[in-house]
DNA sequence: TTTCATTATATGGTATGCCAGAAACCACCG
DNA sequence: CGGTGGTTTCTGGCATACCATATAATGAAA
């Protein structure tokens, strides 16, 4: 017999303010395009405070951390800005993304079950052949899916955590770059090799196929991507 | 004729009570034996308030910085506490570390200039043969002053601000492990493996070296450090 | 004596007011 | 007309009071 139990759990886990403060001015942040020319990026504490319907304290709070983050600069007595990235800080965030997600790829190949790994093929396997240019508005979201699967399936929270951090920063410029048949269609046959060699448990190699994989990502911003 | 002149110019530059107040509790979570059993974890916002001599706001904007770097757990209505990192995160600490020096060494490579991978020999050859033992005291240090070397030849800013992070974390565990006259030794030859690789410009093998002995740290803490 | 409901206290969250400094504005002087 | 010094305004830093809730303390009932 079943024993008759209480469902509920999940608890209403209201958040503080600050904290959502912060999702609500990071989401809006990442929603304006603050590389076009003329993009407004002031902010103004009294005008957030009003905006957003709290006041100042947990908004400060709000914005300190996205400050320590480095997305929004505060200068006392002078304003807090968005923060652009310039192209060396962009490319020192591949960089660390390179790092990281080889260092993944290498735990991949110790701890994660064969199952886990097949499980990488779905969103591989979707772009074969042809498919690419049908698809391509997808891809970017696809490739996204499959660097943070390597990512989650190592299994450590820390290099989960840092290269999140990262990805909002580097996201608006991955969105640039993509979109280029030759970088997407090479991109997948990557992708395809490195699946290979997480399967063949292949830890050196994985690890130095992701490398090169994020570092071509690296020369492709250095050469062709104009931001200063 | 020497034209006169105003000398004075570095102003004075006072940080913020918020800056100031975090540097201060950085430090004195870093000075206490947090991992001694018994410890005293805990904070009171109002007892450092009066103990720091500054309102709550600013305590409250550099705990909020401690908690989001993780060095402390804000719980509301509960507390504060000092977070003591469990052996499964320290080992994520040490891996993250491999894989960022790890490429840190490979830029080394090929942006570091012959005198400044010269430099590093003073940072090893102090240590040479039976010289361990007498100045073991004095290796750690220079065994983190080698390690932070490599991260600022590498000129790669978000590395060393990553593993500066980290490093608070690290250190109470680091010297609790060096401590061991096998470890320092086998240290040490692994440090002068490395910059003969860095000044070959050996990329590929600088990389390898700097990883496989930064894992040899995690492998022993993950065999012989008990924390839990 | 134990248990449970009630009350008191402690603690972090939030709102708000004041302050110092920087920028913008303006009037005055050369 | 240009520049210089003063004044106003705007902005973030800081202090403080109040609030909501978790925990501890208390006491009454069983």
């Amino acid at each position: 017999m079943v024993k008759a139990r209480l469902e509920i759990q999940p608890i209403e886990e209201v958040q503080s303010l600050k904290s959502r403060t912060y999702d609500a001015l990071k989401a809006a942040i990442g929603a304006m395009k603050i590389y076009d020319a003329g993009a407004e990026l002031r902010l103004d504490e009294r005008a957030l405070s009003l905006q957003f319907g709290v006041s100042r304290t947990p908004l400060r709070e709000a914005l300190a951390q996205l400050e320590q983050e480095g997305l929004v600069r505060i200068a006392p007595r002078r304003g807090i800005y968005i923060v652009r990235k310039t192209k060396t800080e962009i490319l020192e965030m591949i960089t660390v993304w390179a790092a990281l997600e080889s260092m993944a790829a290498r735990l991949v190949t110790e701890v994660a079950s064969d199952a886990e790994i097949a499980g990488l093929h779905d969103l591989v396997d979707i772009f074969d052949n042809a498919a690419i240019e049908k698809y391509m508005s997808g891809y970017s979201d696809a490739n996204i899916r499959f660097h943070a699967a390597i990512i989650a399936l190592s299994g450590c929270k820390l290099i989960a955590e840092i290269t999140n951090g990262l990805f909002t920063h580097v996201r608006a410029i991955r969105q640039r770059t993509i979109f280029e048949k030759d970088r997407a269609r090479r991109s997948i046959v990557d992708h395809k090799e490195i699946v290979e060699a997480l399967e063949a448990r292949n830890g050196e190699r994985a690890e130095r196929l992701v490398r090169e994989h994020t570092l071509k990502l690296k020369q492709h911003v250095e050469q062709f991507v104009q931001l200063d």
